[in-house]
DNA sequence: AACACGTGGAT
DNA sequence: TATCCAAGTGT
């Protein structure tokens, strides 16, 4: 973090934690956690059990996503599948409309996967132990940990992402990312207590949503202020060390946009397997690099009249950027829809799964085909 | 071990 | 606008 302003008075608060530093306490962290509670419509009221179902499919909904973007879909979800037998009786399909713009979309397939594992392994009984629930699909190290600390209060330490940073904090691990995981999870491990272990990993990561943040960093509120290396040496923003990764390279395709003059648009269903797998799409070309625009009205699903849209679709993955020419052509009512495609009327595409990328070329090109 | 796998909010 | 990166897992 940075001494903002240089104050006189931040100054000496920094030089009073250098003399005073302290062995860092999980007992001063549950009491930060206790005072800054944060309410969520997966967490429990204080003192609580909360339930399995609901602490997994949080679990599942926050790998690599925000509490804020979560808690919408959580309670659509819950509201749909209140329990592990209703998840599990459902098709995959009606799942993935729930999903539909959450993004992981494996996430869903093996949401959907473990719930019928858990009722035919273990009687709709989700296990307490890092071991068996390891052994679920879409359950890893983390998620894991994290339920059996959360959901059953066994002494587990989960480490995500905010507590990796708070712990490369805390103890100013020169290591880079991934190769520092096992020693923050030593760290972690070590500072477990056995009372409230699932409280614990709870405060870790809320300190790191809030306090211990990637940037500008509160570290006068910090609990662990008086014992974070990174912050005695006025360095705590620069930690976590982390190598960058390759960006990846641009890919190009064209998407052709049917609609027939009733209104219904032309969609089908992406390979269950791969990027978007199981996702409904807006026919298109495959996505390359080095692809060329000229020769993709031969991939286009019907003969017909098409119409290059102007401007360009462009969406960003994790591992690569995209860049999508739109066709548009319009059919007669009544036109059948070609083998493995359907036509869908345009006020239904909301309950459809279709991902974001997918909503863009549909926006695009309602927005531009009469113009 | 390294890469595939989405999206949107903050800065 | 560009960049980062968030409660990771599977292969």
């Amino acid at each position: 973090m940075t001494l903002a302003g240089g104050s006189r008075l931040t100054k000496n608060f920094a030089r009073a934690v250098k003399r005073a530093k302290t062995a860092p306490s999980a007992a001063a962290l549950l009491a930060w956690y206790d005072r800054n509670r944060r309410e969520f419509p997966w967490r429990a009221q204080a003192g609580r059990r909360m339930e399995p179902y609901k602490v997994w499919l949080s679990e599942i909904m926050l790998q690599q996503t925000r509490v804020e973007t979560v808690e919408r879909y959580f309670v659509r979800f819950v509201a749909r599948f209140p329990a592990v037998q209703a998840l599990a009786s459902a098709r995959l399909g009606e799942v993935l409309k729930l999903w539909a713009g959450l993004g992981y979309y494996a996430r869903a397939r093996n949401l959907h996967a473990c719930s019928r594992e858990v009722v035919a392994r273990f009687g709709g009984k989700f296990p307490s132990d890092e071991q068996a629930l390891r052994t679920l699909p879409g359950i890893g190290v983390y998620t894991s940990a994290a339920i059996a600390a959360i959901a059953f209060d066994r002494k587990a330490t989960p480490v995500d992402g905010n507590i990796e940073r708070v712990i490369s904090r805390l103890f100013a691990v020169e290591t880079p990312l991934p190769k520092a995981k096992p020693e923050l999870f030593a760290h972690a491990s070590r500072l477990t207590p056995a009372a409230r272990p699932g409280d614990f990993a709870q405060a870790m990561m809320d300190l790191g949503a809030t306090v211990c943040t990637p940037k500008r960093p509160d570290c006068p509120r910090c609990p662990f202020v008086f014992s974070c290396e990174a912050y005695r040496q006025g360095m705590a923003e620069s930690f976590p060390r982390r190598i960058a990764k390759a960006e990846g390279k641009l890919r190009r395709g064209a998407a052709f946009f049917v609609q027939r003059t009733d209104g219904a648009v032309l969609l089908r269903k992406r390979p269950l397997k791969g990027l978007l797998g199981g996702m409904t799409e807006v026919p298109g070309t495959e996505w390359a690099s080095g692809f060329e625009i000229s020769g993709s009205l031969i991939h286009a699903p019907l003969g017909v009249a098409w119409k290059k849209l102007p401007g360009r679709v462009r969406h960003i993955f994790t591992h690569f950027p995209l860049e999508l020419t739109v066709y548009s052509a319009t059919v007669p009512k009544g036109t059948p829809a070609p083998k493995g495609m359907r036509f869908v009327a345009l006020n239904k595409l909301d309950s459809e799964a279709l991902p974001t990328v997918m909503r863009k070329i549909v926006a695009h090109a309602l927005d531009n085909q009469n113009r």
